[in-house]
DNA sequence: GCCGAACCGTAACGTTCGTTACGGTAATCT
DNA sequence: AGATTACCGTAACGAACGTTACGGTTCGGC
């Protein structure tokens, strides 16, 4: 039985702990331990099970808090041509890039997938629902509005643009980091990459470009 | 210390075994245990230690077994036209979101994936190899060969065109399933993704649409 | 000053599971 | 036939860890 804390109902102490889990997560991975957490956060076990309820607790309570820390970037959806939409793209871009690199991004996919395996409580959803879907919410309409600019070719399903536009972001970055692979992000490498994403996004379904897609 | 067994051999009584680990692997995850895997297989623990040494021993060696059964995609590097390339791409495609979309592959990439976090043995770099890397083994040459006969643009680098390759191709399909997204995959949708992605890989990268990148 | 609540540190309990050990059986070798 | 080998089924051992319980400390309220 699971407890159901909000966010906002979190003291400055619980949210300390909630972060100590957090390096836990980062340090550990998934054979953190409840006497690791509270030895880190200086904290009894007791304590733990008070404010969490059980292990799962704390994980989803970890999970969210993480969630509520990452910035969402914002849009503005007033003047949308085609310069704004592809600047739009790339800083959506690099701000992605960088979440999904992090140490943290990463222990913290790699706990949700362990548990979306053999997990009771769905960490794997609150991590999609917070991560993938809040970005999918943010940039469908900002691609439809494209779209009735006249910026974008038409489409029925802007679910289909942001899978391509996630691909195009992400490659095989997101995977090879999952499975242990050692890759170095630099700032200029990003950059690099999400130019590159938000141009080639632009060509495949920009509307001066109208002919590059099959089916 | 784990043994370094080759498969070939491997009885087929070893082999059976090992498909029964794969099989628990599927239905029961991390949580496998040497217990469930003995008891699928109609063997004793004795034997399972006595061939593959210990627990990791036995999913190093499952993996192995299960990467050495999927098909490796054959190419003819013969006749290199547009034509051709993208068949081979639209080819290549399908034959890896079916793998990446099986049972198989989403336990075995979560089993990876968990352990690449806390793990001794590094189960996550031999799933790379013989997945990720395979195809980029298979693939890069038929680029190269391709941008050497002026069907694709130039490039220096083919590990880049690979992956926006795997971009395109794998989308955010590979991720939703590790994290337990239920989507269902069929084999018209396969082959309608498949052919999308060659299509926009074409669009791109091919030498007859040249001003579509950027950097 | 005294009380109760909240919390820390640690010890204790019970379960699970990896690992090892043992007795029994069928097949193969000498 | 007798011995050896390989294997099965099961029991037993030991460690790790989730969970609970307990004694001591701090702190706000009366």
């Amino acid at each position: 039985m699971t407890m159901h804390v909000e966010m906002a109902d979190m003291t400055e102490r619980q949210q300390a702990v909630l972060d100590a889990a957090l390096a836990a997560m980062v340090e550990e991975g998934d054979a953190l331990t409840m006497t690791s957490v509270s030895r880190r956060a200086s904290c009894s076990k007791e304590t733990l099970y008070k404010w969490f309820g059980d292990r799962d607790g704390l994980l989803t309570a970890t999970v969210r808090w993480q969630a509520s820390k990452v910035p969402v970037p914002m849009i503005d959806r007033d003047r949308l041509d085609e310069k704004t939409l592809s600047t739009t793209l790339e800083q959506f871009a690099r701000d992605w890039l960088t979440v999904i690199s992090s140490d943290t991004s990463v222990a913290l996919n790699r706990m949700a997938v362990s548990n979306a395996g053999s997990g009771k409580t769905d960490l794997g959803s609150i991590v999609l629902k917070n991560g993938r879907n809040v970005m999918a919410l943010r940039l469908k309409p900002v691609l439809e509005a494209a779209r009735d600019a006249r910026v974008l070719a038409h489409f029925d399903e802007a679910d289909a643009l942001f899978g391509s536009f996630f691909g195009l972001v992400i490659r095989d970055v997101q995977i090879r980091l999952l499975l242990g692979d050692t890759i170095k992000l630099s700032a200029a490498q990003i950059a690099e990459d999400a130019a590159r994403a938000a141009g080639q996004f632009m060509a495949l379904y920009g509307a001066a470009n109208q002919n590059k897609r099959e089916g």
